[in-house]
DNA sequence: ACCTGAACACCGTTCAAGT
DNA sequence: ACCTGAACACCGTTCAAGT
């Protein structure tokens, strides 16, 4: 892996993969994924179209490694923190990552079933932390799959886009507004509470609306059901 | 809302919006949410492109709808259910509709920001169900969110669609036989077990490898934390 | 090795024109 | 009201040709 960037006789920064990537994650960042396009990548950078394909092999493998670079930025906790403390930290790093690049988001949950080698040092972390915590065998990799998998899911969701049409907005917002309080009573009940940021209630995207306390409280019930579920693994231990 | 199929004077089903998503959503689940193209279900239909236009707005229109009607799929459980078992079989009901048009599952954490009055019955069903648990206020709001953003967002990455391309299943395939267990001992001990089926490390979307055992394990821990949570809130309370 | 220039087979969407 | 037919401005990707 190189670190250094080359440059041309002129100063300009020589086309290469790494600097397609991060011209890619700017561009999604600033104009949507739904904007990105190969030829768009290649305007911005100053080159013809078919210069990029020089570099990398096609589109979907290029946002793939758009995804890698996000996770690449990824920090991981210390590793002596009690396991609790260190899955919160984990999941507080994963999301903030994605807030910095929110539009780049849907990448993660989209494409990212699986991505070179890369990604096993996050998954024997997190793997190593379980275990030290008490979970074994089946319970470990059930563990592991609910940590990555409510984590990764809720951040991807929280992040989907919007549809910015306006006349969209619109109407969403008139239905909330002449909502039925008879039909919803529940809704009604909690209406400035729910406005101020509920999933599917939403009107707008977490670009603009983040779901902060739902995150938070979504970690502590995740972590509070592990701590069940190991009690209930180890009932000769105490505490 | 018409529930008949019109059809023409030849028997053929005439255009609908219904239709349109119908064929859209069988034509995704087909050949994926990649292959979708306004042309294609307009080939599909038999019928001009510019013809799917005085149906439908435009393609994330088009698409939002076809989402709906999946969510219109779930069915919610008897109100009278415990409340973990309630949110448990809502659980296992949406996953249920996902798994039988898996390749059209991405658009329900791409695309559904929120949509239409159609979603109030579910919010204001969950609402209840988890006032009725001994939610309330912000803490109802929270655990709303806690439920909905895991169980959406878990299901939208176990459904996130492989590359197919073979060149890139073989090299992840290459990368994991070839696993340093020096490096990742974590791994190495759970080799079998998250081979499988275990998020990040997998080289199938879930269509071929549905996560089954982790979706389960989802839903206890999400439970068992949200129960947790309750207890801390009343603390007056017994049992 | 790296890029140009042109080409191919596609898109989404619009619009006049038909019936 | 609903569809045709053609057009416009885009795509992703390939390939010969240049340097």
């Amino acid at each position: 892996v190189t670190r250094t960037t080359r440059k041309d006789s002129a100063g300009n920064v020589a086309l290469d993969r790494e600097v397609i990537i991060r011209h890619a994650l700017a561009y999604i960042n600033e104009h949507g994924l739904e904007n990105f396009s190969m030829r768009g990548i290649a305007r911005e950078v100053g080159v013809y179209p078919a210069a990029i394909y020089w570099h990398v092999d096609d589109r979907t493998t290029l946002l793939t490694e758009v995804a890698g670079h996000l996770v690449e930025l990824v920090e991981l906790p210390d590793r002596h923190l009690p396991w609790d403390v260190w899955i919160r930290a984990l999941a507080t790093n994963y999301r903030q990552v994605l807030h910095r690049y929110p539009r780049a988001g849907p990448l993660l949950t989209l494409n990212v079933i699986s991505n070179s080698e890369l990604y096993f040092g996050l998954t024997d972390a997190i793997l190593d932390v379980l275990h030290r915590a008490g979970f074994r065998g089946q319970g470990l990799v059930d563990a592991y799959n609910v940590v990555i998998g409510c984590l990764v899911g809720f951040v991807g969701f929280e992040l989907a886009p919007a549809p910015l049409d306006e006349k969209w907005v619109k109407a969403r917002e008139r239905e909330w507004e002449e909502l039925d309080g008879q039909r919803y009573p529940r809704i009604a009940d909690a209406y400035e509470l729910l406005d101020r940021g509920a999933f599917v209630i939403r009107r707008q995207s977490a670009v603009d609306l983040p779901l902060d306390k739902a995150f938070e409280a979504a970690v502590d019930t995740v972590i509070r059901g592990l701590r069940s579920r190991l009690q209930d693994t180890l009932p000769t231990r105490e505490r």
